[in-house]
DNA sequence: CATGAATGAGTTTTCATTCAT
DNA sequence: TATGAATGAAAACTCATTCAT
């Protein structure tokens, strides 16, 4: 999937931010050297500062992108008058296939969950995917659906599952198949519905 | 609780090591100045070279350090012979005492772009630590009581739950109190018996 | 005469060199700060490093290019078919018009004789000009012309005879005019004749 | 033989000069550390400043003490009576005799000739000693014994072949033996004689 | 637009020297 | 007197960023 879904204002653009993504989940933010952007990028050093201002802007961009991408997908996928059960497995369904197809994205949203150079509009962007999520969670437990806890723990529970999952089937010490996605997510299910 | 558990060997490397810690959780190990550590540690720059070969070893020394402490700590908490379910609330206990007294070190341990700056040794404690836990829940899934999926998954739904909500209680978006650890525990149970 | 003999591939690269020299001799390789050679040579201390992956191979780097020069200048300089005595007269003047134009050089190639940062290609540059002159040597032993004793000590007892000119003059403890030169040519000579 | 022939004030700084006088000779001034020489000498790091005020003033001690051994032990070696060529044979012997006893020193002396970390008084050390060979030699040659050429180049020749011999014997590349000193005296008398 | 050579501020690390014991 | 842990200044080296081409 491209970064840009419909218009590629620039395959330079896309080709840094995918080589951002590559090497800020393999060596970290400030373990990652610009001028190995450009390279794995296959542009010249000096390119990545036509389309973003610092290195800093880079991650920023890149965080705010995948957010949002991954909000929307979610957000998509979800039917909001389809019962209780049915929207978890929509749930699921669209993070776990978001965690499939963009593994590095998945890693890449934690490691930099609120790190130092993320700035105001990165948190921001974060904040509002939070808030959406919290208020989908208490609307349930309002109808009874879900156990009376805080809401942050539920979506916790469901999301850092998740994560752990993708993250050691990463590292290779788990076989991240259907089967496995299907039984985490009766787990899962058990674990927060009241 | 100090690194040295009986016999502080030296003020200087415990107070090294816990500066790092802080550090490292903070802004990550690249994103970490050595005269940082030096200084939160209340040290001269130079002394951190007295202690720990290079930065390398420094972290590398924390970690092993925390692995095996949080190990040890689990498996002296968990009674052989007590029935699964208590069993598992001993598990689950030590855990979240851990992460309540040490929530630092639980975000540091699971801190990973680890892969690039972690030795074999420590690769390997990593390793040793896991095997053992992966005993642990294979034997309770043979008698039938833990539900019949990857013995990792079923880990990495626990631990990573557990995780999720120490990094988010560290960020301020959950108040993670004794009721929520409680509740959680009940969540993460019915996840994975049978 | 230009580090670069035909094409100046790049002016820094000589500048760096031509500084390196400089310090070398006058303050030692462990004397002399990598800033310093940057300073002198006009350009960044980082440019250093787009030109040499180090200090210890820009070291070699020049070591291995004088002694070459060196070596080609002393042959290029020597008539084959020449009567022994000529040969002496043409070596000498080889060596002589070198340490002349080059005291720096001179001085530097002795002062970093085997010097333990010197790599394993420097060392065999090295060897391959002294075997080629203790060829030459043994020659005129054979033929009768040298003395017989190992070939080693009498081009020792010239080379650092010229090693030992070079310096003085350098100090400004001698004058090295061109009868001194020619002078010492006859004593050296009569030194190693048979 | 002992650095304190007469009175050893203390062991512990003849071993630190030891000590430092092999690292000297193996890696330089500045690439020897203090603690470095410490360990060799098998004192403690602090102990060095009690019997030198600086790693300056080490070196410049060994220099001075070393510089003034040779001059001494040559000086008394060559009767002012004896005719020239035995003078000589008197010279040659002695400083052979030296290298081959001290061949560490004959190489430091030169190795840290006129460097900059050389105070005033080793300086004066150094020119004193030259001085007197200088008179030596300029007498020879009015008395028509020795070829008319600065005196300093007739010194020279003698010395730096010396120089060369000792140092390429220590690299393992010539076998320094009694037979091979006795022909260099051969070859330099030859050199230098009328 | 695109580049990559150049740079200096900042990083990790070493070491001469001090000083409490 | 002797020590060696401690240190900060300075070393080698890296890298985000700029700018001439």
């Amino acid at each position: 999937m491209n970064i840009h879904s419909h218009v590629p204002l620039s395959d330079k653009r896309t080709a840094i931010l995918e080589a951002a993504l590559d090497l800020f989940v393999e060596r970290g933010y400030h373990g990652t050297a610009v001028p190995a952007v450009a390279e794995r990028a296959g542009v010249g050093a000096g390119t990545i500062y036509r389309y973003f201002k610092s290195k800093e802007d880079l991650v920023n961009a890149l965080f705010r992108h995948w957010k949002q991408a991954l909000a929307g997908q979610i957000i998509a996928g979800v039917s909001p008058t389809a019962p209780p059960r049915e929207q978890f497995h929509q749930l699921w369904g669209g993070l776990a296939r978001f965690a499939r197809n963009h593994p590095k994205v998945f890693a890449f949203l934690e490691l930099h969950h609120h790190a130092s150079y993320l700035d105001e509009e990165s948190r921001a962007t974060e904040t509002r995917v939070l808030d959406l999520a919290r208020a989908f969670v208490a609307r349930l437990q309002d109808q009874g659906v879900l156990r009376p806890m805080p809401a942050m723990a539920i979506m916790i529970l469901v999301y850092w599952g998740l994560v752990g999952l993708t993250r050691c089937a990463q590292e290779g010490r788990l076989d991240l198949t259907d089967d496995v996605l299907v039984q985490a997510e009766e787990c899962l299910w058990d674990a927060i519905r009241a």
